[in-house]
Parts: structure tokens; C-alpha cells; sequence
DNA sequence: AATGGGACCTGCGCGC
DNA sequence: TGCGCGCAGGTCCCAT
């Protein structure tokens, strides 16, 4: 599910919403998601925090809490967060001394929830590249130039860049008018100009649109965002290209799936 | 050092 | 209806 522009949305809809306010009591219903520490240690941890602020850096979301720790989320492919009443599904559930309830929701149990006391340190942050919306021009293309990668496997490389997942990567080669599976050393000056230029493009365009519900992701008040109505080519297999209306390709890429415009993507 | 494939999970839609 | 298969928005681990 959430790439950045979906876990930036589910951060700012939670600051509006639950900064300032304490945890009450936390209920574990999946302990596999719970990566460090043990679950028990986890929940006697949190209990009695207070929620600062929160802060996203990629694809993670972390809780800075009033203790000095950060409760760090992972929601990776299937993950999302539901605020309001408590959920039946909810694999990990925290109330709010409010009474709402903060459910953490994941069809494939795939995500990663830590309590910990210096985040950056962990090896994620720790080798995570810049942040995809504070990346100039210049130091990007700096970053391509010599990668014998294909472009997209390099945009979806985290310590390349970070927050770019397969939705948004693909969006933004068939914007910038370039082949997926082209080596990221063979791009021009100009084509890197572009695909720097196309890529901010659409994550801000996700952002406004509040992400983009392909599958299961829903913003913190249960609804859909609304930028999968947007979207090129991502999830368009067997459709037609919506620029020149010829069939779209499909090939796979690093083990994903990648739609992509024969005749407008060079 | 960099790259590609498999593993981790569950559920859906498809063809037979 | 039921079953097997392919596929799904991410990251880590390992072999090469």
C-alpha cells in the first residue's frame, strides 16, 4: 500500500488528530508485528505516553512520545491505520485517553511496528537515502550517473532514494518519457532533468489527492484517497496508453510487476 | 560493491 | 463449487 505520499497523508491527518494525547492502553492481537521488544515490554512501554508529534521519513512513520522513545510503523505492502472505533481485525490497537482507538490494520501481517529509543540507529534509517521531496536536481542526477541498474529498479532502491515505491516510480518514468528497464547510466542530462522534475511532480500531486487506494489502504478516517483515479499507467496492464491509446507493455522488473508505454516511453 | 532471486504473509480474481 | 495459480503498494537475506 503506502508509499510516501500515502504514509505523508496518514501523518498529517494523525497530528491533526491525536498529538497532544496519551495512551491509555494497548491490546496486541498479532505479536508478529511487533519487531522490538518483546510484546509485553512493547505494551508497558507505551502505556502512559504521550504523543508529541509525528515525523515520516520514507515510508515510516514515527510517534515521537513524551518519554524520550519513538514508536516506529512499517506498514510495507498491506498495512494501514484506522482511527476512531475499535476494529475487529486490528492486529495491534492502542486507545487514546480520548476513547478513540488507534487500530493498526494489515491484510498480509507483512508490517513492522518497533518501540525504541533512537530510531536512526536502526540499519533501515541508518542506510536510507535522501528523502524523495528534499532531493535537488543536481545531487540526483549526480546519484544516477554511472548506476549499470535498470532506471526503475534504481528509483525503488531505498537507499537510492527514499520513499518511491511501484506505484509512483511508474508514474513518473512514463511522465518523464522514459523505458523502465533502461540502464540508469544511459539517461541524458536532459532525461534526468525530467524524471527528477516528473517524480516531485507526482508526489505532490498524490499528497493533495490524499494517496492513492488501489487495494487496501484508507487514509485514518477510513476513506480512499483519490489519486488511483489518477494514475497513468500503474495497475494498467491489457489497458491502453492514455496518451497516444495504443496497448501498454507489461514486463517485470526486479521481481514487480511494471506497466509501461512502448511508443511514448523512450 | 552491486545486483537479482527468494522469503516473509494473506487474500483476491482468474481459468479450468 | 472448488482448486491451483498468478498477482498484489516492501524490505531483508543471501548467493553470485
Amino acid at each position: 500500500m503506502p508509499e510516501l505520499p500515502e504514509v505523508e497523508t496518514i501523518r498529517r491527518e494523525l497530528t491533526e488528530q491525536i498529538s497532544g494525547k496519551t495512551i491509555a492502553g494497548v491490546c496486541v492481537a498479532d505479536q508478529r508485528l511487533i519487531k522490538e521488544p518483546d510484546a509485553a515490554s512493547f505494551k508497558k512501554g507505551l502505556r502512559g505516553s504521550r504523543i508529541r508529534s509525528l515525523a515520516r521519513r520514507g515510508k515510516a512513520l514515527i510517534f515521537e512520545l513524551d518519554t524520550g522513545k519513538f514508536l516506529v510503523v512499517h506498514l510495507r505492502i498491506a498495512g494501514w491505520l484506522i482511527l476512531g472505533r475499535r476494529q475487529k481485525k486490528a492486529r495491534l490497537a492502542i486507545a487514546l485517553s480520548d476513547g478513540t482507538w488507534l487500530n493498526y490494520m494489515d491484510q498480509r501481517a507483512l508490517g513492522e511496528v518497533r518501540l525504541v529509543a533512537d530510531y536512526l540507529s536502526l540499519p533501515f534509517f541508518a542506510t536510507l537515502g535522501p528523502e524523495a521531496l528534499c532531493l535537488g536536481r543536481e545531487e540526483f542526477c549526480r546519484r544516477l550517473s554511472g548506476r549499470k541498474t535498470c532506471i526503475k529498479n534504481l528509483l525503488l532502491n531505498q537507499k537510492f532514494i527514499a520513499g518511491i515505491g511501484n506505484i509512483y516510480a511508474q508514474e513518473a518514468l512514463f511522465l518523464a518519457g522514459i523505458r523502465p528497464q533502461r540502464q540508469a547510466l544511459s539517461l541524458k542530462a536532459r532525461e534526468a532533468a525530467s524524471l527528477h522534475a516528473k517524480l516531485r511532480g507526482v508526489l505532490k500531486e498524490a499528497i493533495r489527492h490524499k494517496g492513492s487506494s488501489v487495494d487496501v489502504y484508507r487514509s485514518t478516517d477510513n476513506r480512499k484517497g483519490s489519486m488511483q483515479a489518477r494514475l497513468r499507467v500503474y495497475g494498467k496492464k491489457n489497458q491502453d496508453c492514455p496518451v497516444c491509446r495504443k496497448p501498454l507493455s507489461w514486463v517485470v522488473l526486479g521481481g514487480r510487476g511494471t506497466c509501461y508505454c512502448p511508443r511514448c516511453q523512450i
